[in-house]
DNA sequence: ACCTGCATGTAAGTCGTTACATGATTGA
DNA sequence: TCAATCATGTAACGACTTACATGCAGGT
């Protein structure tokens, strides 16, 4: 129940992986996860919370009170399995590109190529992103059980990214060059 | 300011294609920008009153008070232009199958395979909705000025189907076929 | 007479982000 | 000793959804 599954999936599930403390879970979403799923800092420690109550985490309080490790406890373990056979529950679609370009008409043409080469920049970042992330995590990752999985998320990422820059080479192509229609004869 | 801007944009831009009454309009975003942007109904009405009150969109209070269409004014045309003309906002990921896959360890080979036959499934009927909305609209909005933006839009939608389809499809070889380690000798 | 669809709004409550507040440890 | 980084938490605020409440018009 309360702080919505999905949360407990992340943090659960990143301890699934290994025990970590708080802020490293927080710094491990945020680099790997954090492109696919996003948890704020703010929903990390009162989930650790509630699933610490509820015995489905430990608290390994170090040496030190102030740095505790986290580990998954086998209820956890039990929870996490039944979180991950819920259907997940989608999120509305928001899209900011696909809002503005919309209503194009209203922004003017020229403005709209801008818009679309922005999102062909920015899919083709990703697009590296996702190939070096790839190739740095086949290195530190790539002899666990957790890889092949880990690897198709991100392979889902490639695809994504290929299919806007295809989108956008044809929008680009449609939208046609830029002052066609304004100064030149 | 109020109200999140991209929530104004939605309205104004309903209202840059034609004037329409709140009902209409919460329809207009559910069927067609729904599949790309989405505003909750509590959000339209509150909104309105607010660009009403800034002089944006006026009321045309038909004959009868019970049914007044908006429409926009040219301060709201130049307030449109100004909100799309602002870099997209953009929302956190929120991908609840690739968060569910990222954990494919723990969930089992089997039930990832499922979750991803079922991600299919669902780009399948996304294409299918797409073109027939391509389609459909092609014949009511084919010769508006609108039209060329709305169409990028559906293309957007399109190829982003399509490349999950591939996606699942790889993602299906790599996790091999079912039971191929359990019942059969 | 009644049901469905059009139409307008409000209020409560959830969800999630951000900013804030605090302190320990470590290396320069 | 001073700054940066690791570390833990809270509180306020804002965004968004849902459910609720109401009523008219038109067709059967």
């Amino acid at each position: 129940m309360a702080r919505s599954s999905q949360t407990q999936i992340a943090v659960l599930g990143a301890l699934s992986i290994e025990p970590m403390t708080a802020y490293a879970m927080r710094e491990a979403i945020r680099d790997v996860l954090g492109h696919f799923w996003s948890e704020s800092f703010g929903q990390i420690y009162p989930t650790l919370q509630t699933l610490e109550e509820a015995g489905h985490v430990e608290r390994r309080g170090g040496a030190r009170a102030r740095s505790s490790v986290f580990a998954i406890t086998p209820s956890g373990t039990a929870r996490l399995v039944e979180l991950l056979t819920e259907p997940a529950q989608k999120t509305p679609p928001r899209n900011g590109l696909l809002l503005r370009l919309f209503f194009g008409r209203t922004l003017g043409r020229d403005r709209c190529r801008e818009l679309v080469q922005g999102a062909r920049n920015s899919a083709e970042g990703r697009l590296v992103e996702y190939e070096e992330l790839l190739d740095r995590l086949a290195g530190t990752e790539g002899h666990t059980p957790d890889w092949p999985y880990i690897r198709l998320t991100i392979l889902a990422g490639i695809h994504d990214a290929r299919a806007a820059i295809a989108w956008a080479d044809e929008a680009l192509a449609e939208l046609g060059t830029p002052h066609e229609e304004s100064d030149s004869p």
